[in-house]
DNA sequence: TCAAAATGATGCATTGAGGGTATCAGGTCA
DNA sequence: TGACCTGATACCCTCAATGCATCATTTTGA
């Protein structure tokens, strides 16, 4: 197998075609230089060069082997600093899950800060449900998650990125939609609810049973996603309680209308990752969450 | 600046994730192997490796790392091979000079027959006249030409690709096109003529002249590319000879006729070269000419 | 708790690859 | 023909890479 160096030494002499000028470029002199070309030739099997009484040229072979050279040696130059790079962190891919409510309000605003603040960092986007995300975090197939508390896991750290109120969304069609005011917990008792789960959304299956007192013959359907109540609640199936953010989808027959007295920080949104991730660029995005505001 | 031999080295160490199993994977002992992958990080300024009391793990930068020299090596070994095949004309690229009237019948078939003996050869189409062809030839920016006669140049290689005879573009209306029989030589005298030029198509000058003689006052318009006279004809501008192939261009107006008692072997088309081409993809093509009929 | 095993690092002697100087061989040019 | 240019060869030297023997540290298991 032919080395680095005479692959460099190779360009040298394809390049100047002449021994002694190439020579003078790699800082050594011509009969070293005439050997590790044929050395060369030898180990592939190939004449590179025709050798004429003024000067070299290329064979075919030669002109091939050149470009394959050129782009080798360029290679090996820029090899150091891409890994060192990607080891600072200023390069990489972060692979992040979020739940599809999380992005309604902060996913955009996040990206816009990784990729002015770390342009080389790539974010790769996992759509999936707080649950998940944490199982995804420990087998390693994602490097940081959007989540819903709880997260109380060996080895998770988290950043808080978001906190939001409860609104309601009510039919257009409603009573209390038509109204317009702000709903007073205790005026949603009497209306038909639509739930979260309790399984895959307990998060705000737990929040809204803290709010209202939920019957049970009062909740029309069972939902996980916060996507779904909505939607659900625009087919006039009900009134459903969303976070804040989902207030900004024009989805047509829902009105959004604040649920009075519901304090601002009731709804919260974690960043979470493994303190043990050797991911540089995770650990930039880290830092950097902690500087900032979405 | 680091080795071919340590990136191998580092890959065999961030595989095994052992110092003694990569070394004997290496055929060596695992010394050396230490010593060498202590050089490459003390070169690349990084640590690569984490040791551990049982076996080593990988850093950041040396998972960055990886991935580099795999990408490097798997490029250092392949190199010879594609140098090899473009030095033995396997693969590599052919640039074809050809007339736009040659295009008619020839170039299809030559391209299907080189793309099926020599599927790593892709030919690159240049439209010239012959003339420019054979400049081109010299100054090394075609490789190959399918050229009228004459073209004695020095180191010129040539192989006849078609002969043909020539043919009568008559306007639809004209009535010899009624009448719809070869035409005699000695008919044409009386009749307005497309002529070809005498400096930019100089073949077909000369064959034309000496078939019929051409009286200037007779000449309606002079051209030097097939396409134009055929189009020329076709408005009824008079009539005009052109190779037998330029009869499959179906044009609207214009009625091709035999020309009486032509011989098939009036317009020649050959390929040529030069042989002191140092493109082995040329002389693959050339060969296969050669063995072929078009 | 202590000996054995595992694993990477280090010391040392040997070998060989790569470099330098001097010179040769073949060709060009005045 | 003689001075030159240019790449190849001969010969020597240095140093880097290798292998062997051994060390240091940690884990394992009785």
């Amino acid at each position: 197998m032919f080395t680095l160096t005479q692959a460099r030494a190779f360009i040298a002499v394809a390049e100047e075609l002449h021994f002694g000028h190439a020579a003078d470029r790699l800082h050594m002199t011509q009969p070293p230089l005439s050997r590790q070309i044929q050395k060369l030739e030898k180990s592939l099997g190939l004449k590179l060069l025709l050798r004429h009484p003024r000067g070299v040229s290329l064979t075919a072979a030669g002109e091939a082997f050149l470009l394959e050279c050129r782009q080798l040696v360029a290679q090996a130059e820029q090899a150091p600093r891409r890994a060192r790079l990607i080891a600072s962190g200023q390069v990489g891919v972060v692979r992040l899950g979020y739940t599809a409510a999380s992005a309604y309000r902060v996913l955009g605003s996040l990206l816009t800060q990784i990729k002015e603040a770390f342009p080389g960092i790539t974010v790769e986007l996992h759509e999936m449900v707080s649950a998940r995300q944490l199982e995804s975090l420990r087998s390693g197939s994602i490097d940081m998650g959007l989540t819903r508390p709880p997260f109380h896991l060996e080895g998770v750290e988290s950043n808080m990125v978001l906190t939001e109120s409860l609104i309601v969304a009510v039919p257009s069609k409603h009573p209390l939609a038509v109204r317009g005011q702000p709903i007073p917990p205790e005026e949603l008792q009497g209306e038909q609810i639509l739930m979260y789960s309790h399984g895959q959304a307990r998060y705000f299956h737990d929040l809204v049973v803290g709010l209202i007192d939920v019957r049970p013959e009062k909740v029309s359907h069972t939902a996980s996603q916060v996507l779904t109540l909505v939607a659900l609640s625009a087919a006039g199936h009900g009134l459903s309680l969303v976070p804040e953010s989902a207030g900004q989808l024009s989805i047509p027959g829902v009105t959004f209308l604040p649920l009075r007295n519901a304090p601002s920080d009731l709804v919260q949104l974690h960043a979470t990752w493994l303190s043990s991730s050797t991911n540089p660029a995770l650990h930039k995005v880290a830092g950097l969450l902690q500087e900032i505001s979405l």
